[in-house]
DNA sequence: AATTCGCCCTGTCGGC
DNA sequence: TGCCGACAGGGCGAAT
């Protein structure tokens, strides 16, 4: 599921590609896919703007266009890619940033493509989410900061000054498992599954650990784990388990270098024991027994 | 007030 | 081979 290094990626990919471009036009097949507005006027509203910049704010990907901003969540299953002007539709193949390549989970236009961005000059950004647990809304204005969903936001995690986050934002208090409170986005924004999985293991904190019995070294090496497994995951242009791509369709080399997420029942690559998977926070959970071991009971 | 639960959705996989 | 239920999970609104 793309997180915050999927995003980035796909934004930092994105970028040379997009930027300074024209909509011509789009094309919005799933209307339910639009929030907060009528369907009907979403084309119109998009139609003629330039794209000034695209930026990322937690798994949030924001087109600045001109007037407005475009914000897209890749949900689950969410793929944004590109594809130049020159390359012909052409069956079992997609058309890419790389070239005319072997479609291979990867798809031109089919029946889950749901957003097509037509770019002046034949270019096109195509949003695909078979699942379609993505989101798609315009925001007036340079505001979208303020928009709601995007208002709750936490911190970025890599721009985190760690010992002042300490004091201000980790609750002091709070009962919840500690990967409950990693994957909350008012708490870190970007931040999901699989990144929470590897910071705690890379922490060596128990998944089920209550947030308030953390030690003060225990959060810092947390907060630390959680900026050096994104950092990883960008280094290795994300994390492919199932549907995440590149905006060229090709795969991130992260899933193959995780130490935990997708590796419940095999030896833990640290010491050998088997990884225990379970259930926290609602989520599917994979840690090492001996790594992070149970914590102690304290009243 | 803080947490948890139920729901949205569809491709994939295991069992029979 | 084919059918079917279970499962995956981000984020929101409802329930506890």
């Amino acid at each position: 599921m793309p997180e915050l290094p999927e995003v980035e990626t796909i934004v930092r990919m994105l970028a040379p590609h997009a930027a300074g471009k024209r909509i011509d036009a789009a094309e919005l097949t799933l209307p339910r896919m639009l929030l907060g507005m009528p369907a009907r006027e979403f084309a119109p509203a998009l139609a003629g703007r330039a794209i000034e910049r695209i930026l990322r704010r937690g798994k949030y990907i924001v087109f600045e266009l001109e007037g407005c901003a475009l914000i897209i969540h890749l949900g689950m299953t969410g793929q944004l890619t590109w594809s130049p002007a020159e390359y012909a539709e052409t069956p079992g193949f997609v058309r890419s940033i790389t070239g005319l390549q072997r479609s291979k989970g990867v798809h031109p236009v089919d029946k889950h493509t749901h957003l097509i961005l037509n770019l002046a000059g034949g270019e096109r950004i195509l949003f695909r989410d078979p699942r379609t647990f993505g989101k798609i809304f315009l925001v007036p204005g340079r505001a979208w900061p303020a928009h709601p969903r995007l208002s709750i936001l936490g911190a970025e995690p890599l721009e985190l000054k760690v010992k002042p986050f300490l004091k201000q934002a980790f609750p002091e208090d709070s009962a919840r498992p500690v990967k409950a409170l990693l994957l909350d986005q008012s708490f870190l924004a970007g931040v999901g599954n699989i990144y929470a999985d590897e910071a705690l293991f890379r922490s060596g904190i128990h998944p089920k650990t209550r947030s308030r019995d953390l030690r003060d070294g225990q959060r810092i090496a947390l907060l630390e784990a959680v900026k050096a497994v994104l950092r990883k995951g960008i280094r290795n242009s994300g994390t492919s388990f199932s549907d995440y791509r590149k905006p060229d369709g090709s795969e991130g080399n992260n899933y193959e270098r995780l130490k935990v997420y997708g590796r419940g029942g095999e030896p833990c690559r640290k010491c050998g024991s088997i990884l225990s998977k379970s259930v926290v926070a609602q989520r599917g959970t994979v840690h090492c027994p001996e790594c992070q071991p149970a914590p102690k009971r304290r009243k």
